[in-house]
DNA sequence: TCACAGTTGCAAACCATTCGCACCTGATCT
DNA sequence: AGATCAGGTGCGAATGGTTTGCAACTGTGA
């Protein structure tokens, strides 16, 4: 496969950032690799976390994270009041997340077509993105729990 | 209709509240009426100031919000970060939101019954609750743009 | 290597939400 | 109707996530 065809995601972080004109600087290359690496979408203070010591302030991760969303990198997920949360845009999953012990997995089905057309039909509203998330209890805690 | 059998919503305010064994004080009595009258989720402050001097302070406002989150009168509604809203629980919980002027307007339809199935099969995931947001850009929005 | 627009760190500001506490009041019982 | 008191309320202060101002720093193109 040419690079050419090859998803934007699969490019390595600096020339992800190139491609958008944003600076390659270390704080951002890290932030773009922690979105990347992980399967459920972060909060900044999430993300100042992993990285550690000799990552960026808590205050350029948002100035970060605020440029990625504005560039079409990350996008805002809304699962919680009061905290923000990013993920990758190009990685459109939906997950699972158990409200007993935090367990989550990707869930690759979206069932939403039907919702858009009503949408567009019923508003005239175009629907441009949207945040589908499921909580429960996982196979483990019923179980426990039992 | 007799009125054991009338939707619990279409109770007056305080026979509402006493149902919840909650004491039907004039401010939640107000409260839930301008919940119940409004098509869109109303944020704590947007409540407070519909009902106008008079009406209880904010900090009630959140309060009584809690309260009917807690026994099932009321919802929370995820589609904006840093600011949470709430609606009536009866009413349906997706919504289209307008990312560029705040419009919002209910969804009645949901999809997600496959999903509730794939997770259950798949991961043996018990779905309890989930969220579902459509963001775009209303027909208003649409054609100022143009 | 140079110049500078874009970025960053730090601290202070912001703002929605929560909490502590003394006072008040709706619902119940007599 | 009046007394009683657990449940509610107002006020102000605290909290915590997010944003901003500003001086210093640094990728990047020339």
């Amino acid at each position: 496969m040419s690079e050419r065809t090859q998803p934007l995601a699969a490019h390595p972080p600096r020339r992800i950032l190139r491609h958008h004109r944003l600076r390659a600087t270390p704080g951002r290359v890290r932030i773009l690799e922690q979105l990347r690496g992980s399967p459920s979408p972060l909060s900044a203070a999430e993300l100042r976390e992993r990285i550690g010591s000799g990552g960026p302030d808590l205050a350029t991760v948002y100035r970060t994270l605020e440029r990625f969303v504005s560039v079409g990198i990350a996008r805002t997920v809304l699962v919680e009041p009061t905290v923000r949360r990013f993920e990758i845009a190009g990685s459109h999953s939906h997950h699972l997340t158990c409200t007993t012990c935090g367990w989550i997995a990707p869930l690759p089905i979206c069932a939403i077509e039907r919702m858009e057309k009503a949408a567009r039909l019923d508003h005239g509203f175009e629907v441009e993105h949207h945040v589908l998330e499921l909580f429960g209890t996982c196979q483990e805690c019923r179980a426990v729990r039992r």
